[in-house]
This record gives structure tokens, sequence and C-alpha cells, in this order.
DNA sequence: AAACTATTCAATAAATTTATTGAATAGATG
DNA sequence: CATCTATTCAATAAATTTATTGAATAGTTT
């Protein structure tokens, strides 16, 4: 093979990757699937596309090998196909937010108009467990709790916090998280804490972010 | 803003920094401005495009930030935006070896019939430097060479080597790198070595990953 | 100010991607 | 084996991306 002939192929096998990336759909699913697997019936009511629709999106994905499937029963189980996909999603992720000031704008905005609070990062939460108490949070479907969760976290859904509140110390802080930095759950979590009377900030991550980094996590059997 | 209306937002924003990217010409640009800045004259001879066609790709990358520019005289010098335009053709690049066979298969097919030897990591190549001798070898035209370079890295451009191979001591051994793993000079550097009777490897990766580690680097100033 | 030159723009056609719809399929269940 | 059901496929139209060409532009240089 020629010299060129190499180049030619090795980028545009490349860029065919990439493409299958580049969908807000398609990065949307991928957010997903980092919390575990989900059937094609999950994954369209998650990300509001019709099922055909999401299920073509999906076979985008696996003909470039971003995913994985298995069956169970009737349903087809996508997940990704392993951690570099997260990784990657997570480099677009932030070079998205230092980059383009319309991002930045939007999460600020978005969230100094609706919750306006601090937050906390992933070495702050290391910090907190290392040194003191703190109540972590999980806010996310229980479904996502069960496939894997931050190590001693407890988990209330947003839609139950409102009527479990007394399940929570009001002497311990409490640091909220969800899937991710895109995700608003723990912002409206710590919303609604706050109002309680509750000590509570939200991780600016999510659960990927930290178990990528190979922190304590517990996985629930059932 | 609404919940939905801020992730379609941030999402859609994301897929159009993915897709700026989503091109193979457009990850070769990438992966050359990494060297250093370059003018769209020399952008476009060495991807082979038409001035026109690169300087309508250039456009497309500097609309998504990814590249900046500046003006020298008559003409004007792209480089990228900052180093996490890198990172991500790093996570792009390494989940498509990992993931793609097709990819995989490429890069070694290549290489097996083209040069069949060995090549070193650069944690291996820090090792080497640590514990003994070694001659660093850059093979990367010499303007590269002078905007940033493996510290203690002697250049020979490739297309000198053949005429230059007395300024080389047999008894150390050179370790010959260039722009990244798919750059073939490297692999041509260590054919012309071993056939002389050098004892010769290449690096896999390219300057910019030994940059992006944060080792060593010069750079040569004219 | 005129000439020059590197780069960008604009217009077009071809190729690719996307959403939508309804039918087809594969595999489990009874 | 027939039925059921989650998922995929296929066909189409609309939208977007790409390559190509030649003209326009901005900024230097003389």
């Amino acid at each position: 093979m020629k010299k060129r002939d190499f180049k030619d192929k090795v980028y545009s096998e490349l860029a065919k990757i990439t493409k299958a990336l580049a969908n807000p759909h398609r990065l949307v699913i991928i957010e997903l699937l980092a919390q575990g697997e989900f059937s094609v019936e999950q994954i369209a009511e998650q990300t509001n596309l019709p099922i055909a629709n999401a299920s073509q999106h999906l076979q985008v994905l696996k003909v470039a090998q971003l995913v994985d499937i298995s069956r169970k029963g009737n349903f087809i189980y996508y997940r990704l196909a392993n951690s570099n996909v997260f990784k990657t999603w997570k480099a677009l992720r932030e070079l998205g937010v230092e980059r383009i000031a319309t991002i930045e704008k939007l999460v600020k905005d978005f969230r100094k108009s609706n919750f306006d609070f601090e937050s906390v990062t992933i070495d702050d939460l290391v910090r907190k467990i290392e040194s003191g108490k703190v109540t972590i949070l999980d806010v996310r479907p229980e479904s996502e709790f069960n496939k894997g969760h931050i190590a001693n976290a407890i988990s209330i859904p947003i839609d139950q916090l409102s009527s479990r509140l007394k399940e929570l110390s009001k002497r311990t802080e409490i640091v909220a998280y969800c899937r991710g930095p895109f995700c608003v759950f723990a912002d409206e979590a710590v919303a609604i804490l706050l109002k309680a009377g509750y000590k509570a900030t939200r991780l600016e991550e999510g659960f990927p972010d930290w178990q990528i980094q190979e922190l304590p996590v517990e996985v629930s059997l059932n």
C-alpha cells in the first residue's frame, strides 16, 4: 500500500467514528449509556425520540462500534462499547465548555436563573469524604443507581425527594449528584433541599466521571 | 429557559463542534497544526488540497473556535485554539485504534509490509533517557523542529537522512520520532538506519503527545 | 494610490445525513 | 405452530455537507 492511500484510509476511518458522534441526539444517547445499559424503548423515552428514530441512531453508533448490544427476553439492551467511548465524550464535552462561550453561558445562565448556588468538584468531594461527614445523595432513577453509584451514596430519585426528606439529616452537609454536568436533577435536588433548610450543594460532574477516575463505586444486585 | 430547551441547545452546540472535527481532511489539518502554526498555503500543500478547499475547511474549524489565526505579512497563520483541541483529537485517535479493527489492521499491515520492526512508547523513551545513552532523532521538516521538539533531540529531516548519516553514532541507540502515530517519517528513518547498521527504533506517538504530557521540550529561535 | 497576492467568498452540483412513516422481521411466549 | 412485541428496515423528502470553479476581497508592498 502506498503511503498516501494508507493515510487516507486511516483518517477516513477516524472521521467515520467522529461522524457517528456528531449529532446532538447521539451525544445524549452516549451520555445516557454512560450510566449503564438501556433498551431501545427506554432510550427513545429518555431522549424524546420516536422509537424508529432512536433505533436508527443506535444503528449508526453500532456500525461505528461505539456501542454493543445484548438481548434479554424480548428487549435488546445497548451499552457503551468500552470506557474510551466515555473518555472521548468527556474530552468533547470539556472542549466545548472551555472553547464555546455559548455553552458556558447557556449553562451559567440556566443555573443562575433557575438555581443560584455553588457546586463542588469531584476533587472537593473526595476531600470532604476524607475529612469529615458528608451525605452523598444520588438523585438519578433508582435503576441507574442500582447499575452503579458512588460508594456509600444513598438513593432518592429526584421525583421522590420532596416526600422523602425525613430520611435525610439536617446536621450533615449533603452533596447531590446525577448523570453529568448538563443533567439538572442535582440542581433541582439542591433547590428542594436548601428550601427545606438542609445544607446542600451539587457535584459538578456525574457518576460516570467519578467511575472513570477509578474512585470507589458500588453496584446493587437485583 | 425550560429544561428541555436548555439541554437541546447545549447538545446541539456540542454536536456542532464534533461535526467540525468529523471530516478526514480536517482531522489531518488538526494533527498538522498540533506541530505548530502554518499558513493556508502550507496547509493546502501538506494535505494535498486545493487552496480554496483548504481555506473552506479552515473556516469550518474557525467558526467552531477550534483554531485561531494571526497575520504575518501577506500570510495568515492558523494554529490550534488550545491544548484541549489536541486532547480531543488524541481521544478520538485512541478510541479509533482501539475500537476499529480496520484501523489497527491498516496500521499493522502497512507497518509490517513496509517496515517490520519494534517501536517504543513515550514511557519507554523516558526510561531510556533516565537510565542511559540514547540519541533522540527528530525527522520532521526543520521548520517544525524549530517550533518545538523533544529536549536534546537532534534534527535531521527525513529527506536529508541518507546523506547525513555520518552525523550519527553507531554505538548509541537511536529513537526516531515525527508528528504522530500515523506519520511514516519515523518508519522510513528507522528503515534507513537499520539498513546502514545503526541500532534504531521509532517512537509510537509524536511530538505533540510528548508535549501534552509536559515532558521537557525545547524551541529553536529563528 | 496602484499593483500584487494570499486568502476568502459565492454559486452550483453531487453526495450524505436526517426525520418521518409504515411495513417487515426476529425471536420470545403461549 | 401461531401469536405477540420490541426492534429494525425501507422509502421518501428535506436539510446539510462537500468539491469545484472562478471571482472578489483585504491587506501588503511598491
